[in-house]
Order: structure tokens, then sequence, then C-alpha cells
DNA sequence: ATCTTAGTTGTATGAATATTGAACTAATGG
DNA sequence: CCATTAGTTCAATATTCATACAACTAAGAT
């Protein structure tokens, strides 16, 4: 069992389970569909969660490498890592139109 | 928000879930790559895993859609549902090679 | 019939995750 | 300087998930 092999399949792992929820889900698809950048506090426009818990969401996209975040003044705009996107799960977001 | 998206949501979470473990991933990585049918009781030659523990696993991603079961006699032999990972995850397993 | 083999199910336990609310930092605007 | 806005972090809680082990079912083999 070589050591590349499990290195890549923890990175899988963590992508799965940063995509293994609802609200996730959702803000990688706004993300894809609206195709402009999205804040923290604009995600509980789109579902219904504190401002913590989508920072909590954010993070958890972001260490698995699915989104980048973009500084403004007081603001973080985040936009889709298609790179790690097409790496792991090529096809996936067309998936979602 | 419409009801359709919200189902095919809850079918996506469900197919990340299944998918956002170590030895899942490798469950469903052997079955691609040996293209073969592959029983309950092999798993453990694959992973350290403990016949109920296999069981579990392959409950996981048989009610994800990612695997069908095919019975004779004792033994239970697994494949992969090739349609649901085509509709959910084209290309996917490709990066598995 | 008994033994073995393959897998399932129940219960218990520990680990990982999701959610909340409050306190905090950093940048902006008056 | 003070108030506001955007987001983070922390602690507490609730829920979900992974694993183990024992008891169980079902199908063969002798």
């Amino acid at each position: 069992m070589n050591i590349e092999l499990m290195e890549a399949n923890e990175q899988r792992v963590k992508i799965f389970k940063a995509l293994a929820d609802p609200t996730r889900i959702e803000i990688v698809r706004t993300l894809f569909l609206a195709k402009k950048e999205l804040a923290c506090g604009e995600v509980g426009g789109i579902c219904a969660v504190s401002k913590s818990n989508a920072s909590y969401h954010f993070r958890t996209l972001r260490e698995a490498g699915l989104i980048k975040v973009r500084k403004h003044a007081q603001t973080k705009y985040t936009t889709l890592d298609e790179a790690t996107l097409r790496k792991y799960l090529p096809g996936f977001l067309e998936t979602l139109l």
C-alpha cells in the first residue's frame, strides 16, 4: 500500500467530508451557478445559518481546498477553487445545473 | 427553493458521506481497479476491518446507491453502481487510476 | 443433524461534527 | 473617539459516525 495513494485518499476523504453537508453543498452550488463571489454573511440569505456557523462551513470548505478567499476591507469574498475540483471531482459541478 | 433540488441534494449528501471514509474509498477503488466483484469478507484482506465493520461499510455504500449486490449461496458479491456514479460523480472513478 | 462459513444486527463506547451564543478582532464611517 | 459591520474563536451541547464484540440467521458441507 503505497504512500502517495494514502495521501491522495486523505485528500479525497477531506473533500468528501466537506461536501457531505447540505449547507456546504448549497454554498458550492451557489458559487457555481451565480458565477460570482460570495461573502460569508451572504450565506445566511441562502440557508438559515448563523454567521458563526457560516464561518465554520467556509473554513471546512477552505481546508478541503474547495474554495479560495479574497479579502477586501472587512469582507472576505470566496470563489470555487476550480483546480481542486477538476483534479478530484471532474464533471461534478456540471451535475449541479 | 424547489423540492427536486432538495431531494437531489439529499442524495448528494448521502453519497458524499458514504465516500468520506478511507475504508470505503478503498473499497470503491478496489471495485473499480480490479473490475471484479468483491465479497464482504474480502474487505478484511484489503483494509484491517472486522467483518461486522465491513458489513457496516457495505451497507453505507449500498444505501447511497454506490454499489449493487448479487447474492450467491452465503456470499454477497458487490459491484459498483455505475448509473449513480455517472449521474452524480461523472469522471470521479477515473481519478482513482 | 452438526459444523462451518458469510454476513447481519444489537448494544455499547469513543471520536468526530454541527450548532449556538457570547466575546473577540479588524476595518470603516461618522 | 465611538459605533457599526464582517468575520473569527471559544466553550458548551447535541448529534452523528466508526468500531468492537457478542449473538444471531442463513446456506452449505460432512
